[in-house]
DNA sequence: GCATGATCATGC
DNA sequence: GCATGATCATGC
């Protein structure tokens, strides 16, 4: 049969017009206008739609797509999939959040890294870029109550291209993982380590490794793939036009790479105190804002709101650090507070605390409190927690956490505090739990009913400390 | 002096 | 009303 005249395989948006019948379309719907026009026959189609249906083939959906709508075979070599026009076709999901904002549901995995080939290859003549380049991505919207994912609904299908100002640091991105490569640390190697191209986790089972070139030690799988983050403001404003934008701090052209520049126009400020500050960008300190640090990193940026395009697409978190007196600092960091009864159901791989600290960079604002107790800016760093920090250490707290709360927490009271046994700082290098609650009655339930003061892992004091680069400490 | 538990306060 | 950044209070 000849579909030629459906579309133009040489020609992208000839493609991208056909794409837009699928709005508003399920994948069973694409399945039935299909069997319709072919008349294949009722066994074949039911056998085609259960096997595709199974949750575990992941890629079951894209290869509806392409079988039964553009009606080409699926290929897995290198080559984009529309090879004549250069377009790379992925199906990927999108939700709607409680408030009404729409999210990418996943990354957006781009290709495999071959761990051998990618250490001979330039960003420009990459695998991974001829996959990259130019996009059609067919958006679907995932609704968990949905129960054949056959009946989930088509909501966009466009062509994607990466704007230039995005490409310059992808190719950073692609830069940092295969230095990493070269420096026999593919074992190392961590989703939050870049900003907008991540090297994703990407294993059939926990259990699979892969050989690396420069070291003997077995790496994870991964894969090049667009953040969520990336995906998510894609979404909201190249898909959907006009929602969430957030201004960038990158405007004029610079051939810096963008933590630099970051860093150089915060380090411009060193040893400003915070009332130096609030005076220059006209902030009233009387009435102390909340996050009064980390809206001063926004100002010196050139950032007018407290949210920035950049941080926003490579999920970049501002934490502020006061060092005090003593070159110690005070407090430890704390995260989201825990669910107990919904900690005890996940498994550490794919843990919400452990995710979070593996997909997240952030960006640390150091102040020093000087002599007279006034707070003065020291500068500004990049960070994101080390591969055997994360697996190691914070994982053994995690599973001990767990396992206090299935075990049944032990609390006794005494002065009037509970006294309980979560991992304590004292006893691991790199975090602890600890209360992050408003008040005592500030609650959330044990799976054995009682009711306990919310929880959060901290990032130890100590542990931050000895992440911070030496200038800061004795500057 | 620090570890641990507790809570304040802004702002969405 | 609650999440989150920030900091306090106290006993070991």
């Amino acid at each position: 049969m000849n579909y030629s005249k459906d579309y133009d395989e040489t020609n992208p948006l000839s493609i991208e017009a056909y794409a837009q019948k699928l709005i508003g379309k399920t994948f069973a719907d694409v399945c039935y206008e299909d069997a319709m026009k072919k008349a294949t026959s009722v066994e074949e189609e039911n056998s085609y739609v259960v096997s595709h249906e199974n949750k575990q083939r992941k890629g079951g959906l894209g290869e509806i797509i392409e079988e039964r709508f553009f009606h080409y075979p699926c290929n897995n070599d290198s080559r984009p999939d529309f090879d004549k026009a250069g377009v790379e076709l992925k199906v990927t999901p999108y939700k709607i959040n409680k408030n009404g904002s729409l999210a990418a549901k996943e990354r957006l995995i781009i290709t495999m890294i071959d761990y051998f080939a990618v250490v001979e290859e330039s960003f420009e003549e990459s695998h991974l870029w001829k996959k990259a380049q130019l996009i059609l991505l067919i958006y679907y919207l995932y609704r968990q109550e949905i129960e054949s994912r056959l009946d989930y609904k088509i909501g966009y299908a466009k062509l994607f291209a990466p704007p230039i100002a995005d490409i310059k640091i992808m190719k950073h991105d692609f830069e940092v993982i295969v230095e990493k490569i070269k420096e026999g640390k593919a074992h190392q190697l961590s989703e939050s380590d870049t900003m907008y191209l991540g090297a994703a986790p990407k294993a059939a089972t926990s259990q699979d490794r892969r050989k690396q070139p420069f070291s003997n030690e077995l790496a994870k799988p991964r894969a090049f793939a667009f953040k969520n983050s990336y995906m998510t403001y894609i979404l909201n404003n190249y898909i959907v036009l006009g929602k969430d934008t957030y201004e960038p701090i990158i405007k004029e052209d610079t051939t810096e790479f963008f933590e630099d520049y970051v860093m150089g126009k915060i380090n411009a400020y060193r040893d400003y105190t915070v009332t130096d500050l609030c005076r220059k960008f006209e902030i009233e300190y009387n009435k102390k804002p909340k996050n009064l640090e980390a809206m001063l990193a926004y100002r010196i940026l050139g950032i007018k709101g407290n949210h920035a395009e950049e941080f926003e697409k490579a999920n970049i978190v501002i934490k502020t650090i006061r060092i005090g007196k003593n070159n110690k600092i005070k407090e430890s960091m704390s995260f989201p507070t825990f669910k107990f009864k919904e900690l005890v159901e996940e498994e550490w791989d794919t843990s919400t605390f452990g995710t979070y600290l593996s997909e997240t960079r952030f960006m640390f604002v150091v102040y020093k409190f000087d002599e007279n107790d006034e707070l003065r800016l020291k500068g500004c760093q990049f960070w994101n927690i080390p591969y055997e920090d994360l697996n190691i250490e914070v994982k053994k707290v995690w599973m001990k956490t767990q396992k206090v709360i299935m075990d049944g927490l032990q609390v006794i009271q005494k002065n009037g505090k509970n006294r309980n046994n979560f991992p304590n700082a004292s006893e691991n290098p790199v975090c602890h739990v600890r209360p992050h609650a408003q008040n005592s009655r500030d609650t959330y339930e044990l799976p054995d009913g009682r009711h306990y003061p919310k929880q959060c892992f901290w990032l130890n004091n100590s542990y931050i400390l000895s992440q911070l680069r030496k200038e800061f400490i004795d500057g």
